[in-house]
Formats: structure tokens, sequence, C-alpha cells
DNA sequence: CTCAATTTGTTCGTATGTATG
DNA sequence: ACATACATACGAACAAATTGA
């Protein structure tokens, strides 16, 4: 089983064998097998129709026992990924790939124009929040702000959680428009405010507790996150988005040159 | 215990509680708990010496008993995140903020120019390899191309692994360079070649047996992948670039505006 | 056709980890 | 701290199907 306690002590080694890196994961050993395994099938490292190597070479690969091997194939089996005979042997299956990506955008004018195929649901909103803390270069607080929460589906799949604090009284200039349509949207075409800066910083993190609710993942999913920040010409932050995005939908373009 | 069966079966539900959230993980319950607690602590929602709830309260909320709620206040008290005093409560402790970010760039020029502090180590490397496959508009492939491995090291903690294909010509116009310095940066300097674009391509993911090793982390931890693809002045790719960061050390800031 | 080798399927027993009350 | 129930992991043995010599 998985020792946990030994684990922690032995943080630092130089490099640790194969299984080694298996026994330090926290989830059972048959499922990070799986996991792998169905990494390597999705990566097309394993192709179609391709023969895996039998359980005694995965028993042999991973370090575990063939018992525990052959559970998870059983995983994939059930996810359907790959089928098995008795005698010949196990083998992937013919799949599409139907893989869905959210690309995020880098520039202000894509990014307020990506309303296509995407809806908002609802979740909570209340006035008179303080806003997250920032940085010290990032501007001037605002006296209080509108906070609003929302998920934001595409194709019947809610793939972020956008947390919204706007300067109270920008929110006021056009409460409705807010509440039904892109934040940055109205912002962006609102008369009397001009946008002096805008930037997102983007970090990396597994899903909490609300966001893997919201988002129907689980908990050590990983998740990228995206804090939004946008000044006026006096420096004042006027609004503040931080998204919570299901990492495997996410996908960054950027040109370098 | 967590029962996986009955994970996948209920795949679809529309909005699940705060416990079925935590059965549906593949860890079990105690270090679910904990790491949701530690995370509570990392972003200051429990603040430094700040008093948790009780036993009672974290079952209760958790949806756990209290044996378990209590097994997870064990791990964070072996981390050193808190301390306990039998019939006082349970406390944050103090600890200074030490994270470590690598900021990702987002230019070409800034890119190749953060060497600083940054060591290589060498994993392996061999001629004539077929670089990955790619999508039909991002050039035309060389003849062949010259593989890398290696691993980026920062303040001696490992940060990437970086697997390198380059244009077995370019690679050969100065070998010495590009088995010692940054790929990228001897690109940049490279007489004789003519950089028409570069780009790259972020996406998150969790980490793979090999890269779990050479960075030191868990199999199911989260990284950012990223893809950097060079073409020359005629459209050829002379340089391909699939690299793992660790996801707990990428950062990435945009200026939308 | 038979035999041996290979591969998956099944079932023991045993030990330990996880979760609850 | 204890008792109970179930999940995880291992090794070993045996059964059933497939393949090719």
């Amino acid at each position: 089983m998985v020792n946990h306690t030994l684990r922690r002590r032995e943080a630092e080694k130089s490099l640790l064998k194969n299984h080694e890196i298996l026994r330090r994961g926290a989830a059972p050993l048959y499922l990070q097998v799986a996991s792998v395994m169905r990494k390597r099938i999705e990566s097309a490292q394993w192709g179609q129709d391709e023969r895996l190597p039998s359980l005694e070479a995965l028993a042999e690969e991973f370090q575990v026992s063939r018992v525990t091997a052959r559970q998870a194939v059983g995983i994939l089996e059930e996810d359907g990924l790959i089928w098995r005979k008795q005698g010949k042997g196990t083998f992937v299956t013919n799949r599409p790939d139907d893989r869905r990506w959210f690309n995020l955008q880098t520039e202000w004018s894509n990014l307020i124009k990506l309303i296509e195929g995407t809806s908002i649901k609802f979740i909570s909103a209340s006035d008179d929040q303080t806003c997250p803390e920032l940085g010290p270069d990032d501007g001037i607080m605002a006296p209080s702000y509108h906070y609003m929460r929302r998920v934001s589906i595409k194709d019947k799949f809610p793939y972020c959680v956008i947390n919204i604090y706007l300067d109270q009284r920008v929110f006021q200039m056009a409460p409705k428009d807010f509440e039904s349509e892109l934040v940055l949207s109205v912002l962006d075409r609102l008369e009397g405010l001009k946008i002096k800066r805008a930037h997102q910083i983007l970090t990396i993190s597994t899903a909490d507790m609300d966001s893997a609710k919201l988002l129907d993942i689980s908990l050590d999913a990983p998740v990228a996150i995206v804090r939004r920040v946008v000044t006026d010409q006096d420096d004042t932050i006027v609004y503040v988005g931080d998204v919570v995005y299901r990492g495997d939908f996410v996908k960054l373009d950027i040109e370098l040159i």
C-alpha cells in the first residue's frame, strides 16, 4: 500500500526509479498506472490497434504485481480505450479525437470578442465588497466593488469559474448590461471610461472545492488561474477578475516574433 | 473508502455536494481534506496565528468522520503548517512566503535573455531524429533533426524538462555552442540564419513518468507544456522544443493593452 | 493434430491502509 | 483506543484461449 509517511520523509533523493515515483503519489497504485497508460494512448505513443505489452511486461515496467497491472488495464477497458481478448492480448480501440480547446487570448480586442457559443450561468453577486489584495504596482483601489460569481459554458460544458470585482461606481453606470453580458465587453464600450491598462497573470494550480464542484472535475485536477486587472485613466483599479479554467481545456497561443 | 466503480458510474450529476466532490477524487479522503486545508493556508484564507475550526466543525464541513478530519490535520502538522495544543485548539504557524516563480516570456527578445541563474543538465542527445508531428501550418520539415533532452535548473531546483529538435544542418553550424548554451539564444545570434516566425503554445496537463522523475514531483502534479516552433526565411522548421514546466513554478504575465 | 509458449482470466490467501462509529 | 467493514496490493496457482512450431 502507499506509505505516505515514508513518502514525506524521503522527499529529496537524487533520482528515483519508476516505481518510487508511483509510490509517492497520493492516488492508489492501479489508478496511477492507469493514468500513465491513458496518457500514452491519448498522446498516440500507443497507437490505434496497437497491442499493449503483456500484463507481465507492464507489471515489470511499473514494478507492481500482475493483479495490480490488470486492475489498471481494467480501468482503461471501462473507459473504452482498449479491448482485451484472452490468449491474444490487449489492443488500443479506434477512437475519434474530439478534444475541445479554449483558446486564451493575449490581446484585449480578441479577448472581448470571444462571445460566440459561450453562455453565462449566474452563481452569486453582492454589493460593496472589498476586492482581493493586489500588488502595489497594480493601481489605486476603488472605494468599493460589486462582486459577481459566474460560470462560463461552451457547448454545454462549463469551462471556467469567474469571480469579478467591479468598481461599484462603474457597475452603476450600466448594471443591467454588466449582469447579463461579458463584463469586459461592456467595460470596453462604456462611455465615460477610458481604459489605460489591462493585464492578466496566468498561474497553474489544482481545483479548489468550489471550482471542482462548478466545473465538474475532481479536486486534484489541474486548472489555470488567470487574474485580470483593468485600470482607468486615473490608475484606479476598476476591474479585478479571478478566473479558474479547467486545465484540460486551456490552450494559449503566443506569437514570439 | 473511495468507491471508484461508483465514481465512474455517476459521472454526470447536476451539482454535487462538498463531500461528494471529495469521494470522487482518486486520493484517500484524509489526504484530500488535508490538501484543501493546505490551500486555504497558502492562500491566506486562513491567516497566520488564526485558530482553525474545531475537529467537529471540520468533520461536519467535509462530511467525514472526526477521526478522518484529525488525520488530515495531522498531515498539516507534519508539514509544519500548523501546531496543536490540547484543550486550546489548532493554529496556523508563522511562515515566510518563499515561493519561487518562473516567469514565462511572451516575447522573443525577453525569452532569449533569461539565462541568469539557470543552469542546464544534460540528459541525452542523438542525431537524425524525426521531429514530432506538427500542424500543417507550422512550416516545412527539415530532412533530419538533432535531438537533445535537458533539464533546466534554477537555484538548485529543476523547473523544466526540455526536448529539443534542431535542424541537423543548423546544429552543425555551431554544435559546441548548441550543446552548452541555451539553444534559442544560439539560434538568435547565428550568422546565416534568419528567423521568420517563432511561436509557442501552452497547454496544461499532469506530469508523465519521466518528467515527474526529473522534476522531482508526483505523477498527478500539474505541469505546463510549452511547444515552441521556430521557422526560418524559407518556412523551414528549424527548431521544435517541447518543454514541461513544474506547474507550481509557472507564471505568465500578459499585457492586454 | 499435438504440443509448447504466450497471454488473459479467475480465485485463493495474506497483509496493510482507509474510514466509520 | 477498539471493533468493524471495505479497499488496496501482493504472490501464487490454475484455467482458458490463441498462436505457431
